[in-house]
DNA sequence: TAAAATTGTGGGTAGTTGTGGGTTAATACC
DNA sequence: GGTATTAACCCACAACTACCCACAATTTTA
């Protein structure tokens, strides 16, 4: 059971193979519309984790960015950091993605890794890191982290 | 008799079976509306037990997560914190679910389980463990408890 | 009270999934 | 232009999951 079409929730370790590839978890393709093309675009994350879109939400993605005056300075950073590191990837018969050494050693991966849903994108990380920076932010925002809860949670 | 729509009362004491699923009480199934499609998401409680919502009320959760934007630190975290634990899971023929191992470790349990209506989800716990805890809550904050009578008249 | 249907639990089987690795085609580099 | 390196495609397989059938105990119905 899949739940509505690119959306993605769940967390599987998976582990990097020897020729740098990632299986995408079969839920998650599955959970993929025909216009994605068997295709994401994968880049840096705001963390230190690699984003992996669905390429019809990356084109959404670009519009919004498309719509952002060059005129300001913080814009044009904005846009540079989030267009720079982006590249498409279809994944192979097997399902799985080649991971640039480049975003690699961003996220800091080496064989072992824990693959996220995050409901319109994918989140891949080297496990033992994220543990790390996850505690680090409850503790520094836990208060703003409940308010959302209460929203949020039934 | 049932009661509402996608509502739930009542505990009900069932076991794991050596598969690790768990059946989900006739009386709760047949509550469930259609557009469930048969299908719970569960996922972690805020307490150690598990949490298992119907469908669509998972739906609502996860539209609120689709409006919150990933620039900021604190909704990646609680994103990333709501979305990893769960998972979609249709019941079986025989109405059972599967839990994973993951699961099982964070409520404790192990062979026995105690099902409970939560109204608009369903938790599973361990029998012990949820005496032991909720004998602690009682006799910790009586007096936050006694101001929810406020709110609600019984 | 007896028969019929439902419910909770156990387990077998076939298909799917994650992972490894070999082979060919494309690319880059001398 | 020839060679070395990389990426795409294919095959293989063990582990796991979904689906099916079965049955005893309980509940509902007649």
């Amino acid at each position: 059971m899949t739940l509505q079409d690119n959306t993605f929730i769940g967390e599987y370790n998976y582990s990097l193979d020897s020729k740098g590839r990632i299986n995408i978890p079969a839920k998650f393709r599955q959970s993929l519309t025909e216009n994605n093309q068997n295709t994401f675009v994968i880049t840096r994350g705001l963390d230190p984790c690699v984003w992996v879109y669905p390429l019809v939400q990356w084109r959404e993605i670009e519009n919004n960015l498309r719509n952002l005056s060059s005129v300001k300075n913080i814009n044009r950073t904005f846009m540079r950091n989030t267009a720079r590191y982006a590249s498409p990837t279809t994944y192979d018969k097997q399902g799985r993605i080649m991971i640039s050494p480049s975003l690699l050693k961003y996220s800091n991966i080496s064989k072992e890794v824990l693959i996220i849903g995050m409901i319109n994108k994918i989140e891949i990380w080297d496990p033992g890191y994220l543990e790390k920076i996850d505690q680090h932010n409850l503790k520094n925002e836990s208060d703003v982290y409940d308010d959302l809860a209460d929203k949020i949670i039934l």
